[in-house]
DNA sequence: TAACTGCCTGAAACCGCTTGCAAGAATCGC
DNA sequence: GCGATTCTTGCAAGCGGTTTCAGGCAGTTA
């Protein structure tokens, strides 16, 4: 294989008999460049299916043009959603979004993070992973400034560390509307399943759900609130197996997220109930999963759409230094599908 | 806000008191230097929070260290899958993966390739997308090989475009493993759910269908293989309806992936029948979409961990020149869950 | 025809890092 | 102690673009 050089602005040059300036007054697409040389160069970029090396061009113009995006993992599709959404957004304002998997793993953030701080990233944005611990490992809350003291961040979700903008979900009042929900429907044993609580949407959903319970005049009960350890479905199905178990069951629950949701469906099903014949089920998130299931899963829904493009134009505002707000909350709504009935108080 | 100039390795020189040669020695972890300026330099790198542009240096050095990755749309469980892992062995080998969304739309795929040539990236990983059309669009064929003549480019399915690689699974056989399942646990009457038929895969399965049926005496009918259109769990559902109206409906059904046999599912249970007590699914990509549903979905199993790890072996290969083969074929295998039962023939 | 405009153009500096080359410093053998 | 080696260093030339600045040229004006 012969050491082939990439084709360069020079080249083109060259062999149009006009300097690199001309050139790259042309590629830039600049006025002021006499019509015929402009068509001998474009032919020439043709011919040799030219593209100008984003590299050259970010180390000359000091601005890469890419930003740089850390999730847990887009395997989980409330992530997908949000990575889909941003990617188009940042395309359309002329960006390339580069996703980095993080797994949650402190070690892991703070590697990428020093990896994207290299490639000279305009931007981050943080999705949940290690950013959603309470309390905020210092290691990691460090690393983060730092990299707010660079460039701007954004975080999805609500960390209150004074650099960084955030776009977030009041989960509590989501809690709420979901906990409404179902009050309205008629359920008063209502459960809440949820994970670990040094993640602070459990935190915050945990503190609504009670809250919101004793606003209606129903005591919160300790053995309807449960901690699943992990948010998946595994998880949601062993804590509802647990629920079932219970001397006098709940009516409804509410699980921290769709996939809990699905989880727990299927113990209730296994068993030999009807959903929601004998149990209400809602979920948080309202993704694919909920149109998977028979039945469909209720679920709190957000606004993918708007929450991916709020990310990223709050970055692309901080970068070129608008002004713009450090907070941001994303509506949502009750999508409500086919697991949730009415029952007679 | 100051105008603060990112910290060069010139900076760094200068205060040390050695030349950038050094500096950039130290970076580079090169031996060769007296430790007293290895310390002092690194002391500064530290204080200052220095990290070397990777466009400069991939300027310099005339390599990115990204690999450029198109898919359809990551929200799908199967692309997340490889990507996750393709990601995963890139960045053990020092690379960046950037991955972006074509949903499959030729104009999007054909820009975003141009805009990976800008970035300079080393090879390019094809998932899915317009390279699964059949006939290929012209354009797109062009695009494809004018990429390939700069940087290896790995298809993640059977493309047969001369100059790159490919790695794919084998649908004919996977078909043919699964209608076999069905036929071992004594169905006979056995339905092929697929969508539109541009796409080379189901043209591979809808053919290996018919004829591992006819190799086993059982003669395919016409009803039994429907076009259900899209790919989603919402043809799944239409097209299963179609099948349970037929005067004599198959006691198992086949479909092109999980997402419509999730579709499947619920129109069988919304119809009061049972799963897998009066009809048997499966469906193919093993995603987690066969553990949200009650019965979990038998489907065909691909190694990803494997598949993600091929394409990008495959690309670190070609890249360092290393001969490798230009076909790999990644293994399959039946998950049996809940979803398929024994039937007396 | 000289002086003045304005438009095109190219020379050259620069972006931040790597590296070949050669010179100076340190170490070694005898 | 001295020349021969082996280490350490710094200089400077790229890598492939962008951009400033000044010069060349044609068209105007007086």
């Amino acid at each position: 294989m012969d050491a082939k050089r990439e084709i360069t602005i020079y080249d083109i040059a060259k062999e149009a008999g006009v300097s690199t300036a001309t050139v790259s007054r042309i590629l830039s697409n600049s006025a002021g460049v006499k019509q015929d040389k402009r068509e001998r160069v474009q032919a020439l970029i043709e011919k040799y299916n030219f593209r100008p090396s984003a590299l050259a061009r970010g180390l000359s113009e000091t601005h890469s043009k890419v930003i740089g995006m850390l999730c847990p993992d887009v395997r989980n599709a409330y992530y997908a959603n949000l990575f889909m959404e941003c990617e188009r957004t940042a395309f359309e304002n002329g960006y390339t979004l580069v996703l980095n998997n993080t797994f949650a793993q402190e070690s892991l953030e703070i590697a990428f993070m020093e990896k994207l701080l290299e490639q000279r990233v305009e931007s981050l944005i943080v999705c949940g992973g290690v950013a959603d611990w309470r309390p905020l490992p210092e290691r990691y809350a460090k690393s983060l400034e730092r990299f707010a003291k660079r460039v701007p961040v954004v975080v999805a979700g609500k960390l209150d560390i004074e650099p960084c903008h955030q776009v977030y979900i009041d989960h509590a009042q989501a809690m709420c509307a979901a906990v409404r929900h179902l009050l309205t429907l008629g359920h008063r044993r209502i459960a809440f399943m949820h994970g670990f609580t040094y993640i602070y949407q459990t935190q915050d959903k945990l503190q609504a759900f009670q809250e919101t319970l004793q606003e209606y005049g129903v005591t919160p009960r300790a053995e309807y609130m449960i901690n699943a350890g992990e948010f998946d479905e595994q998880a949601g199905l062993l804590g509802m197996k647990r629920l079932l178990c219970l001397p006098e069951p709940p009516t409804a629950v509410i699980a921290m997220n769709d996939l809990m949701a699905a989880g727990a469906l299927q113990a209730v099903l296994r068993l030999g109930y009807a959903v929601p014949g004998d149990f209400s089920i809602i979920g948080f998130d309202d993704s694919i999963i909920t149109e998977l299931t028979e039945p469909n899963l209720s679920s709190v829904h957000y606004d993918y759409v708007h929450y991916g493009k709020a990310l990223i134009q709050t970055a692309l505002c901080a970068m070129n230094g608008t002004q713009c707000a450090r907070d941001q909350v994303i509506p949502f709504r009750i999508a409500v599908k086919a697991s949730c009935r009415k029952i007679d108080a």
